[in-house]
DNA sequence: GTATTGTTTTTTGCATTCATTACGCAATAT
DNA sequence: ATATTGCGTAATGAATGCAAAAAACAATAC
């Protein structure tokens, strides 16, 4: 039995390897898709035969991607028993943005140290841009907009650990952040911390943008809360 | 330290249901302690089918059990080519040290605010162990009563998406920790900011308590990476 | 009518088998 | 000698089959 070469993975030089998708690694994707979506509704059993039918595959693979998917806490398997699309308390939701808003402060101090112009410039475009999704009324423009600074100033903050922990609690929270709808006014308001924070972020001021940021998700999580009904 | 088994199913009321672990779940837990260990080294290539044969249980459980590794970022999976210990690069350790020492900041701050005085007297008697430790020179038992030390805070905090990714970013680096030889003067420094950890946590004082932490576990990072050679 | 027990059916868990992909080595050409 | 091509082997990926566990249902006792 012999050991093949392990040099052409993870010698220095980056290897050129490409990469097809496995198929379990797909079906995360989908099923991720699927739950933020709503086609999966928190609390509902995932019964492995009819979803594999449904997604014409085996259950080999996707029990492997139920596996990865609890893991990162979007689902929740109970052994002999089954899986099911995690159904979030009251109580993780708000531990959960409580502790993304500390990660957004840590992701703007880090931006203003870290951040190029040029992408200092990216930002602005898009904050415009979402300006103008706000002042159209358009909220799943402005919603896009928004993710996509807050994921830029993740980026700029050049911290990769801190990067992957904010995306995996953010896909637990997102499908929550749509739910909440906001009044004019929050949004007013949502807008205007967003114009302070840029110019934060311009002025390379990391600890107003720390606080900014953090204050920002608290809010949001106050937002989420007020909507969110325990269903028992 | 346990990784997996949501203990409960998700009804209001708490399930009775006893949940013998599954065995997928061992393996995560076995290979882990591994990994951990040093018993499979980073950057070493896992053959499914032979550590199948070691543990003595079928390819199928262990491909699950390394999808959940290679989730936690223990293991790194590249597809049609095989699964190897994840093997950080100095870039990565810094990193995840850097959000791991904003982690404790948080940590601390929550435990001040929630600490009851049970876990307080429970903390100092750690604390006094470790001291023990110290002056007796046991590193292992200094560092099993660190560690709790440091469990017990992230505990007493009382947000458990805060403890989880404290737990995931801690499983990835212990292996790490272990390996940093402190001189004693080092040793005799980090004494010396345990004590004044205490003091802050018994007076309730947040800031200072969170500020040590952060320190604290910079310092850490700058001792392991000191250690640390960029095997090529 | 309710509760309990026994039986059937469904579902999960794991092992095995088959297919696909990539590696390693030898043969060949340059 | 070096590079390239082709083939055999060994690895991973996915599907199927089988056993064990649990849920659903029916029958019985009270």
């Amino acid at each position: 039995m012999q050991i093949p070469n392990e040099a052409t993975l993870e010698t220095s030089g980056r290897s050129l390897r490409i990469e097809r998708a496995a198929l379990h690694d797909q079906i995360v994707q989908r099923l991720h898709d699927l739950i933020t979506e709503g086609e999966l509704k928190p609390g509902e059993r995932i019964n492995e035969r009819e979803l594999a039918g449904r997604l014409d595959v085996s259950r080999t693979p996707l029990r492997e991607a139920l596996r990865v998917l609890a893991a990162e806490k979007l689902v929740t398997i109970s052994p002999n028993y089954g899986a099911f699309v995690t159904r979030m308390t009251r109580r993780e939701i708000q531990d959960a943005f409580e502790l993304m808003s500390k990660l957004e402060r840590f992701s703007g101090e880090l931006a203003c140290e870290r951040i190029t112009s040029e992408e200092l410039e990216t930002i602005r475009g898009v904050h415009e841009a979402m300006m103008a999704h706000w002042q159209q009324q358009n909220l799943p423009g402005y919603y896009h907009a928004n993710q996509q600074i807050h994921d830029l100033i993740n980026q700029a903050a050049r911290n990769d650990a801190l990067r992957q922990t904010y995306l995996s609690l953010n896909r637990r929270l997102h499908p929550l952040r749509l739910s909440s709808n906001r009044s004019d006014t929050k949004w007013r308001r949502a807008v205007a911390e967003h114009e302070q924070m840029l110019t934060a972020l311009e002025s390379r001021d990391g600890d107003t943008l720390g606080q900014l940021m953090e204050r920002h998700l608290l809010e949001k999580r106050d937002a989420v809360l007020a909507d969110w009904r325990d269903e028992a």
